[in-house]
RNA sequence: GGCCCUGUAGCUCAGCAGGAUAGAGCGACUGUCUCCUAAACAGUAGGUCAUCAGUUCGAUUCUGAUCAGGGUCACCA
């Protein structure tokens, strides 16, 4: 019986002939990049070192010792040692493990225990934009991929619904607001007064004034104040509501700044308890040392901070959950914040707060501009997806236009590619907002690793015959190139998780599509000769693992396109 | 100025627990639908991997400086 775990046999085999450990051999096997040297290769300048020898005479002597049946060839080329893995066994065996174990294929065991992941949080009164759709699509991916791997994520969306802002907001609905206007279409009236308001405030810099002190208000329970808050926080919520079901999002928990308003007290209590906090021009801060900026605890007219409401906000969640990791899904702009907010939990005693992990994001900017609220300077993400979707609309008219549940397909695709553009780069990159590229349908995007799906799911339907797990057997290199893909997802799925880095999936994602699409402009699959099987075991496990890798990034793979 | 991110093809980005000729996509140019969905495939063109040092047998990958871009630095979140 074959090893699954190619890499694994090269390292028993090199450890029989070879002065070095397990891990030590482990870490220095490498992928050549050119396929055609070998499929693995063991570089032996280690070796040389310790041998005082010839590397090019090392790799030669040690090839000749090696023989393997799982490895059509193992040849020295200069100082490498390269494996070349027999196709057919490769194949056979990869596409038995995709097809045995289904959906479950590349589900593994890295940790376990709750990880509640703070994600979304979008602040009420203002509509969801681009950095919103970031932070809840990676939280989510995150989500999906921590439960593949055993852990037990919590997806809580914590909403800005607490703060100096509502004071401001509240101030401009009161002063020049109209009640029908924010009836008819609430969240862009209040966020069209919360831009007026910071253009008078440029003007009379007493406004800001008014802003604290009805905050200040809400925060005593002014009964006006928290009437028009909740008013404006239950319309909000609503929109958001609805986005979250165009997105396939669906938390966990959902609470808001404004519910930790009462441990504020508590928590500035047990500050001062532990003698950390020092009043600094009036306001409570707690010192960080020189080499770190101190944490504005508690404003000089008592109304707590975004931090303070955070720190309660992590305890309640320790206590609550208990958790083995406490992530937040916050842009990189915010990275003191945390900083701080670690720094402070560490001082007050709770060594936990090493648990706590920001999974910082790029900046989306417009124009090369920061975006800012406050500005009127907003991509809405509901535009987007809606712009997205009736060009998926058009596309699937010309391409497809006899397409059944076009409407379901276009959203899926629509969404899809938007979602797709925002997971497949590197979290930390910064890109310009530049809607032709996120809603592209051609190339590396997520309509691409859909279409081909779609074809894959189609030459199945056309098949019309069940798969049988035998003879699975298939030589030619464009295959061979699929299901090493194909054999590659377990670790594909640990590496992501281990970085909690989506864009891994998505990635390999585009890859196999690549080269399954290779596949299928070369082989004629449905031709009818005994391997027939093996390449509907081919598309049907390439299939299971591109719906398999969407699904964990949050996006849909429709059956036809 | 302090701290944090980033600098690879015209554009958007991969690669990087050091290794064999640096890869995609878009854009440009050329081909491929009597053949399983051309949202695809094949090909051409395009690079002193920001600069300079250091560590090493070997650096795009590690370290340090420099330059450039972005973020952030007390009563916003």
């Amino acid at each position: 019986m074959l090893s699954m775990n190619f890499k694994q046999r090269v390292i028993t085999d090199l450890q029989a002939h070879v002065a070095l450990s397990e891990e030590q051999i482990a870490s220095l096997i490498e992928r050549p990049k050119n396929a055609k040297l070998g499929d693995y290769a063991f570089p032996v300048f280690a070796l040389a070192k310790i041998e005082h020898k010839n590397p090019v005479v090392i790799a030669r002597d040690l090839a000749e010792k090696l023989s393997d049946p799982a490895f059509s060839q193992i040849q020295a080329v200069g100082p490498y040692v390269n494996f070349l893995i027999a196709h057919d066994c490769l194949v056979s065996e990869t596409l038995h493990e995709v097809l045995t174990q289904q959906t479950a294929y590349g589900t593994q065991h890295i940790g376990s225990g709750n990880v509640p992941i703070d994600m979304s949080s979008p602040n009420i009164a203002k509509p969801m934009s681009m950095g919103h759709l970031r932070s809840t699509m990676i939280g989510n991916a995150i989500a999906n991929i921590l439960t593949k791997v055993g852990y037990t994520p919590i997806k809580i969306n914590y909403l800005g619904d607490w703060g100096t802002q509502f004071g401001k907001l509240i101030y401009a609905y009161k002063t020049w607001g109209d009640e029908e206007a924010v009836k008819r279409d609430p969240i862009n009236t209040l966020v069209k007064y919360y831009v007026e308001f910071h253009q008078k405030a440029e003007q009379d810099p007493s406004l800001d004034a008014q802003g604290r002190a009805w905050f200040k208000k809400l925060e005593s329970g002014d009964k006006e104040a928290l009437y028009l808050w909740r008013w404006f926080r239950d319309a909000s919520l609503k929109e958001f509501k609805r986005i979250y079901g165009e997105l396939d999002v669906h938390f966990d928990s959902i609470t808001g700044e404004s519910d930790f308003n009462d441990k504020m007290t508590p928590i500035i209590s047990q500050l001062e308890d532990k003698h950390l906090l020092k009043t600094s021009q009036g306001a409570k801060i707690v010192d960080l040392g020189e080499d770190q900026n101190p944490a504005l605890i508690q404003k000089s007219d008592g109304a707590s901070l975004y931090i303070t409401r955070d720190l309660a906000a992590a305890i309640y969640r320790k206590q609550k959950y208990d958790f083995v990791m406490s992530l937040y899904v916050v842009g990189n702009e915010q990275g003191e914040h945390f900083t701080q907010l670690k720094a402070v939990l560490k001082l007050m005693g709770y060594d936990w707060s090493d648990q706590i992990h920001h999974i910082p994001f790029g900046l989306i900017t417009s124009g090369g501009k920061k975006l800012s609220t406050r500005k009127g300077n907003i991509i809405m993400l509901d535009k987007v997806l809606k712009d997205a979707v009736s060009l998926a609309h058009e596309q699937i008219a010309v391409k497809n236009p006899d397409l059944e549940n076009a409407d379901q397909v276009a959203h899926d695709v629509g969404v899809g590619a938007v979602v797709f553009h925002d997971l497949k780069n590197e979290r930390l990159d910064n890109f310009d907002f530049d809607l032709k590229e996120v809603v592209r349908f051609e190339g590396d995007t997520g309509p691409y690793v859909q279409y081909t799906n779609a074809r894959a799911q189609s030459i199945l339907r056309k098949a019309k015959k069940p798969i049988e797990l035998t003879s699975l057997a298939l030589t030619d290199d464009a295959a061979f190139s699929v299901a090493k893909d194909l054999a590659e997802f377990p670790e594909i799925i640990k590496k992501s998780a281990e970085r909690f880095e989506p864009s891994v999936i998505a990635k390999f994602a585009l890859n196999l599509a690549k080269k399954f699409n290779k596949y299928y402009a070369k082989v004629k699959i449905l031709s009818d000769d005994d391997q027939l099987n093996a390449r509907l075991a081919l598309v049907s496990a390439t299939s299971l693992v591109l719906t398999e890798s969407l699904r964990l990034l949050g996006v849909h793979a429709p059956q036809r396109m």
